[in-house]
DNA sequence: GCAAGGTC
């Protein structure tokens, strides 16, 4: 039996498809798929399927002192049982192996992996083969000419890993200890998300140091045959032209010459043809850019693009080529659309074109074609909007590579007005080309008139305009993906994960990203004291060490202990400052969760956590000073930049994903509460037959609003009500439970006709119900589908199902995957 | 429990 073995499970499907021309069977193991035809069994990995750690006996934080990871051994664990297993039993039965990850030098590294557990069950031949697309050609192409690993390009990469856990484990754990932060929020640091938090620090820095400068720029609407057009003051200076003005008095002498002018004279008068030329094949970083055009971040769109990509109607989105493999025929691709209802249009007059040469970008690399539709067709119902628009943008964007340039027009027009130089800049898309085809760009035009040299324009208006130079811009997520790709830093895969990171560990809120204090701190202390790691430098070094590995010219050993020495150098030196880096750690998460001053011993508010694991507000000045606030039981609180007059508390924002909200100074909400009396609508339906409880609208102290019980603790019957609006009880009533209906009035929008709060609360409960599963991390329509096919359509149906089973019959979601997700229904489950 | 890199 040949034994063949991919790097993801939708690999092992096309290929056996191929290899097989269409009659692979498949047969479940361990919960793993097994494609089978004649002698033959491929079985697909899920990325690395062993990790590396240290040995157990570095495990306790408290009893290792960091620095003893410096020299500590580093070991591989399986960290996906379930393949491993499946992959040992099937080389037991095998008489020879090939190997057939992915073609990079990860891919060549999860392929040694493979090669070892093969190893370790039986001496086989073991082979590789190497294909950058999953194409007919290519992979009968590849299995026809098997090659042997690169063990070299493997342990590159397996240096590269260890270089990671010493440098990240032991300076972390440092952080972490010397600021006595050892629970879910330890202080991390990497060689890859530390300069890029350091990119964003700086750009911070930037902005805090900016000095703006005051300048002034002129205007003018000039007017010829009725039509108007606008033109700006310019003067030269050094050859060049300068709009701005930087003196005031300049400025306004300027201004008076133009506006008593009256009538300004056409100098002369360029047109200039410029070609605008169709974007390049679609990479993961200008995938993200263009995704996040229309409104998805850079997370949301790989977790799209991958929806996309396991259903068969896109090529895999993780790619670093910008270059489509000859293998791509773009016009049988084009056919493709030709009968579609929304693309056949665009799709025929491309094809129709004598010559179809799509574009090309400066990345030719030999792990995956760039990203483009496959030529299978989703239906539109069967997707989402986001994964309907991001199909149709990878669509759109396939056509627009094999469109045709499109040209502009330029006109500009420079007049005198009694020796004040005015300019207009005009752009007329003359040849629409590929934005015929691709509505992502924009074409807006400017109309300025064809005038003639010599003409003479009356000045309608003069305007003058004070303005101040900008602090250079925070950049955005898709800026930043793209600014890492141009470093170096990370790769197509983990870009925007590293960006996610910086999120969940409280270094950076908001979008575009702006770094905490905390984060300031982190990266003031590694410049001092280990600036290796916030230096992008220390990802070239390990790059041109891992390619020194390649050529044979250093070994993975004489790398791994350079950088061991090296970071042994550094603890030398963290030794003696420990302290002081985790006094500054500290203040500085303490700053980022201050509020204000209290109002009952003037020491700090805070926001705090309880040991139950809830926020609220509470003094600095504890245990002298028992001074609290409560907060909102959703989401996590983040201090904001607006502040309350009134009780100079800055405002709360609870982060609480698409339910994010702004809580505001959680005083007034206090107030607010202590102020508004209860308003009983009716009896409590647990205990108002037995006890004579009566339902209330209350108003909580955390700003929270509910239906509830007047008998509340001893009775907790509580139904909730929107945080937002003022709350009308109206005379209508409802029949099941005898409540009035509730209305509520927001300010600018139409009521919301709320009903009976308990007909409103079950009818939520149920569409909460039906899109939990679509709520959990990585779920698509599809799988969410293929869940309910197999009896899984609420959360609820999920704590209690055999995962086991459900892997079994559920194809494409492994068990570890489902028993993640039970987790996170159990913990919804407590939550209710 | 630490990293970064695969994949889901």
């Amino acid at each position: 039996m040949e034994l063949i073995v991919t790097e993801k499970d939708n690999a092992a499907r096309r290929i056996a498809e191929i290899l097989s021309d269409g009659s692979a069977s498949t047969e479940r193991r361990n919960g793993v798929n097994v494609y089978r035809w004649g002698d033959k069994r491929c079985v697909g990995l899920s990325g690395h399927v062993v990790g590396v750690d240290f040995p157990p006996e570095y495990e306790d934080w408290r009893d290792v002192q960091p620095v003893e990871l410096v020299e500590a051994d580093v070991v591989k664990k399986p960290t996906q049982e379930n393949i491993v297993r499946t992959l040992k039993q099937l080389a037991g039965e095998a008489d020879r192996a090939t190997i057939a990850t992915d073609y990079d030098r990860e891919g060549e590294l999860i392929g040694k992996e493979a090669y070892e557990l093969i190893r370790e069950e039986a001496d086989i031949p073991i082979q590789r083969v190497r294909f950058s697309s999953i194409t007919e050609n290519e992979v009968k192409e590849a299995f026809a000419t098997p090659d042997d690993l690169d063990f070299d390009l493997a342990a590159a990469g397996e240096a590269r890993q260890i270089v990671d856990l010493l440098w990240g484990a032991a300076l972390t754990r440092f952080l972490s200890l010397s600021a006595n932060q050892l629970g879910d929020d330890f202080i991390s640091v990497g060689r890859v998300q530390s300069p890029t938090l350091k990119l964003i620090v700086d750009r911070e820095r930037e902005i805090e140091a900016f000095d703006p400068d005051d300048y002034w720029e002129l205007f003018a609407d000039l007017a010829r045959e009725g039509t108007t057009f606008e033109a700006q003051y310019f003067y030269r200076e050094d050859g060049t032209e300068q709009e701005r003005v930087w003196d005031e008095s300049g400025a306004e002498t300027a201004f008076e010459t133009l506006r008593n002018a009256g009538t300004a004279v056409v100098e002369s008068v360029r047109r200039r043809r410029r070609t605008d030329e169709p974007p390049e094949p679609f990479n993961t970083t200008q995938y993200i850019s263009a995704a996040n055009g229309i409104g998805l971040s850079a997370q949301r769109a790989m977790s799209v693009a991958e929806e996309l990509y396991t259903a068969g109607y896109i090529t895999y989105p993780r790619t670093d080529n910008t270059v489509y493999p000859d293998d791509l025929d773009p016009e049988a691709l084009l056919s493709a659309f030709t009968d579609h209802y929304l693309f056949a249009d665009d799709a025929e007059m491309l094809r129709s074109a004598d010559d179809i040469e799509p574009t090309a970008g400066d990345e030719e690399t030999t792990d995956h074609p760039p990203i483009h539709p496959t030529g299978e067709i989703p239906n539109k119902d069967d997707l989402s909007d986001d994964e309907w628009e991001v199909y149709e943008l990878v669509v759109r964007h396939f056509f627009a590579t094999v469109a045709d340039a499109a040209e502009w027009e330029h006109l500009k027009v420079v007049a005198d007005a009694d020796g004040c130089s005015l300019k207009a800049n005009g752009k007329r898309l003359v040849e629409p080309g590929y934005h015929e085809v691709y509505p992502y760009r924009s074409t807006s035009e400017n109309h300025v008139p064809a005038v003639e040299e010599g003409e003479q324009l009356a000045i309608e208006d003069a305007r003058i305009e004070e303005k101040q130079t900008q602090p250079p811009r925070r950049r955005g997520q898709s800026r930043l993906i793209e600014e890492l790709e141009s470093r170096g830093l990370g790769t197509k895969s983990t870009r925007h994960n590293t960006l996610q990171k910086l999120y969940d560990r409280g270094y950076i809120e908001s979008d575009p990203p702006r770094p905490t204090k905390l984060a300031m701190a982190v990266v003031e202390a590694a410049e001092q004291f280990a600036d290796r790691i916030v230096d992008e430098e220390m990802t070239a070094q390990l790059e041109s060490d891992m390619q020194a590995i390649v050529d044979g010219e250093k070994d993975l050993e004489a790398v791994t202990e350079e950088s061991r020495a090296l970071l042994g150098r550094i603890f030398d030196e963290l030794h003696d400052s420990r302290e002081e880096i985790g006094e500054h750690l500290q203040e500085s998460m303490k700053a980022d969760r201050m509020l204000g001053p209290c109002p009952e011993c003037g020491e700090d508010l805070l926001i705090r956590r309880s040991r139950k694991g809830s926020y609220f507000v509470g003094c600095d000045g504890f245990p002298d000073c028992r001074y609290t606030l409560p907060l909102p039981s959703q989401g996590e609180p983040t201090v904001i930049d607006e502040a309350c007059t009134e009780h100079d508390l800055n405002h709360v924002k609870m982060l609480a994903g698409r339910s994010t909200f702004v809580h505001g100074c959680p005083q007034c909400k206090a107030d607010e509460a202590d102020e508004t009396d209860d308003r009983i609508i009716g009896d409590c339906p647990d205990c108002g037959d037995n006890a004579d409880g009566e339902l209330a609208i209350k108003q909580l102290r955390s700003g929270s609003r509910l239906v509830g019980c007047t008998r509340y603790p001893e009775c907790e019957y509580s139904l909730p009500l929107p945080r937002r609006g003022d709350i009308e009880v109206l005379d209508e009533r409802c029949a099941d439970h005898d409540l009035p209906h509730l209305r509520v009035v927001d300010n600018g929008d139409d009521p919301w006709e709320l009903g009976c709060p308990i007909c409103n609360y079950t009818e939520y409960r149920e569409q909460q119900a039906a899109s939990a599963i679509e709520d959990l991390d990585g779920v698509g329509q599809k799988t969410a589908e293929k869940l309910a096919d197999a009896g899984i359509e609420s959360l609820s149906d999920l704590r209690g199902a055999d995962a086991e089973a459900v892997a079994n019959e559920v194809q494409g979601v492994s068990e570890d995957r489902l028993r993640e997700w039970q987790a996170e229904a159990n913990v919804s489950a407590s939550a209710d």
